[in-house]
DNA sequence: AAGAAAATTGTACGAACGTTCAATCAATCT
DNA sequence: AGATTGATTGAACGTTCGTACAATTTTCTT
């Protein structure tokens, strides 16, 4: 199919740069530049710069959104109910394996959305937002039935930590190399993961200590 | 002092701008229209764009990092070894009563640190993280005194999964209201805060129990 | 092989960008 | 009161932006 590496071509180009510097922050040219093709070319297959914005997304979004989905069966399906720690894996651990596929792209998109996830207001909000929704719902159903005896609210802002973590990781900003000066590297996406894994798993059980202790005066407090 | 009023409402207006567009998605057009002020205020009071943009971060930056250290010391100095929990809260707190105290213009100032914190390349990256990393050392080394059992990279770790927790609570992006239709606000630091605490002290604390386990199997798992 | 459709090229347009500057106004000092 | 300095105005500068389009080349269809 013809037109399919050009494509392809602005895609990759675009999400680097994307990821990089933001929307705003790229011009077509760069991008065009970059995928040594026509500058015209986007508008011909993208039909504008915000369309272009939307199709990085929608390239990696859903099979992202699958293999989550297909790890956190596999963990419900596996007897019992599943641990905290399965769940948090089956949200994480894709992420991880698809960053280390060997497509460099991939790792730039999840900068990408590190960075799109950490902002107020990014063009096309709504667009991006719903193609993880449903999945993030799916999750956070999960983490109810995991821990039966936490509330709602509990679950929640655990899942919410979960999210920060996890992007602040994926985000790869090297800060962490710069303040240990190289000792930890921010790239080392499984070594990460593998201590990440643990710590919000005890954050998601720590949940049932602060319900039990009056809330209403941490919450004053605080 | 003339001159003043200006300068403060240039930054107020691109304190707010810069947060939920970002550096290259506002124009010095928008900013100085949003403060009622010429075009050419701008590169006359700041020489240039990028010079706003890093006065900005200095406004705020320095008396976010007293307040931190301050409650650092106290923490320290009352009594035996300050806990977990105290060193998270004078690290979080200061940020949540600023947020807290007014000035809208600090709710902008965390969205937008939020938002760089989580991007891998921003304008002036080294000008505002130089800013940040003396605290950030100190409070590692704090976390480090707090858990004398735990080896350098899991505080690292744990500091690094504390840091994108309470950036993402920050950034409020309003994805918890959505995911809830409504029934949780994400602009509600205070409650927020008052799970995260809780939340990370325990993430911190487990992280022995990784350090005990075969971490290296876990490493390649993951 | 001929025609239609799709893809690519090269260029141009108007709008918006950051920056500059002479002219004007306001405040301060001798 | 007059001079000097700092602050503000209004307009212009060259550049870059996203987009559009006719012309050309390539690919697919019959």
């Amino acid at each position: 199919m013809p037109g399919e590496a050009t494509r392809t071509k602005i895609l990759d180009a675009a999400e680097r740069l994307f990821a990089d510097h933001g929307y705003d922050g790229v011009s077509l040219r760069q991008i065009t530049t970059e995928a040594g093709v026509q500058l015209a070319m986007v508008n011909y297959h993208f039909g504008s710069k915000i369309g272009l914005w939307e199709r990085v997304f929608e390239r990696r979004t859903a099979v992202l959104g699958e293999r989550r989905l297909a790890m956190l069966a596999q963990a419900e399906e596996a007897g019992d109910r599943p641990t905290v720690e399965a769940l948090i894996t089956a949200f994480v651990q894709p992420l991880l394996e698809i960053s280390m596929s060997g497509d460099p792209g991939w790792k730039n998109y999840a900068r990408l959305i590190a960075q799109v996830a950490n902002s107020s207001a990014t063009p096309s909000l709504t667009t991006i937002t719903d193609q993880f929704d449903p999945v993030a719902r799916r999750f956070i159903a999960a983490f109810r039935k995991a821990l039966p005896d936490r509330g709602e609210e509990e679950v929640i802002w655990s899942f919410h930590f979960l999210m920060g973590a996890m992007l602040h990781t994926f985000a790869d900003t090297g800060r962490v190399d710069r303040l240990t000066d190289g000792r930890f590297r921010s790239a080392d996406f499984a070594r990460i993961t593998a201590h990440m894994v643990p710590f919000l798993a005890a954050g998601f059980r720590a949940g049932a200590a602060v319900a039990r202790t009056p809330r209403r005066r941490l919450a004053a407090t605080a």
